[in-house]
DNA sequence: TTATGGTTTAACCGTTTGGTTGACAAATTT
DNA sequence: AAATTTGTCAACCAAACGGTTAAACCATAA
């Protein structure tokens, strides 16, 4: 039929597969809901992606593919660890709320399978913290931050900018929020966060 | 056979659920491994729970109350704020230490069905976080701390404290740390995190 | 000794699950 | 236009699933 190797079909499945399995998860979700939600027959699933485990795989792969290069620009850009901060809480939180399910959907699935991490790691354009280690180190020696392990810190900017979309539902719960409250709450982080982290580091 | 309320069957049965229950989650624990792994047979489970929703709940409400009492810790506590944080933090990830499967297995089973909050937020002790929050707007008063939201401030609280064994296997990745390394970053938290907040928020 | 009533078991049941098959339709090649 | 390949479907399958049943078991009370 057609040449292209992007099908029609073949992206109207993964668009299926994306959704059902961010809201289910891998054990939760159902080849027959894939499909149905596709709008396509059940053995089309296995005809172009052989098996759930490879099409929960090809899904994974993606979703990650889209979160590593937002963590990449806190990783391995050029300006300064104040700016980097700046820029990527900003960038980030607007990236997430466009797409709420990511955060949960990586750490809940490699929690339930670590060594798939593995599959990922090879790739090149994998962040790694080198280059974020020794500029950390850097500006320590400079005195323009405080003295802090480079992976503290970085464990320190994940946190604060990836748990509030993986914990919502508790945090509305502690404070008595609703859906719009919370959402505010998570808009207003954007400059929140950037200035938390810096008043903690910075040397005035 | 006994009359006591908790018999030794029921009580085995409700750990092997929760070994179980907490490493594949609700959809992907099945009752025959929850059944072997308490070494009796399948149909005990149901002469005990009734159904596999049943237990799940029983397990889930056993795990949220033991979580419990540590964030009222924090809310409810009458010190100050800065020492409110140093103890929360400690206690918390010694806490965390020592149950660390807790924080994945309430976060993702919520994600999973967030209607089931309502189920727990009714019974007295349920974390609130009105007292909080009117000490956070005294201390900012009185010029102790920094203007910052109560609300934000205990997400960020949460936020560096439990974010680092929810995504215990990305960091990992990351920052290429074997388990060791990464439980040593961990111990070292106890202190790290605290300093961290307190120099953000706090005047000098 | 024998009823009694909670506890435990092996075997079973209907349904759902991921996956397969074989026939057929629509393109593509020859 | 015939032959071949690729895409699609309804029907099917064996295995696994949560849950049930009926009979056995066993400590205690009558």
């Amino acid at each position: 039929m057609q040449k292209e190797k992007d099908t029609s079909t073949e992206r109207s499945i993964l668009e299926a597969a994306k959704r059902v399995f961010q809201n289910k998860g891998m054990d939760g979700a159902r080849m027959q809901e894939i499909a149905d939600e596709a709008r396509i027959n059940k053995a089309m699933l296995h005809y172009y992606f052989r098996s759930k485990e490879l099409l929960f795989e090809a899904v994974f792969k993606k979703a990650f593919a889209l979160l590593a290069p937002q963590l990449n620009a806190i990783l391995n850009d050029d300006s300064s660890i104040e700016e980097k901060i700046k820029n990527f809480t900003t960038n980030y939180i607007s990236f997430i709320i466009k797409h709420p399910y990511l955060p949960n959907f990586i750490i809940q699935e490699l929690n339930r399978n670590p060594n798939f991490i593995e599959k990922l790691a090879t790739n090149n354009g994998f962040p790694n913290i080198q280059k974020f280690k020794g500029q950390v180190r850097d500006e320590i020696e400079k005195g323009i931050i405080i003295p802090i392990g480079a992976e503290q810190l970085f464990i320190n900017i994940m946190a604060l900018n990836i748990f509030p979309f993986v914990a919502k539902p508790l945090i509305k719960a502690f404070a008595n929020l609703d859906e719009g409250a919370m959402d505010a709450l998570i808009e207003a982080r954007k400059n929140e966060v950037s200035n938390f982290i810096i008043n903690a580091i910075k040397i005035k």
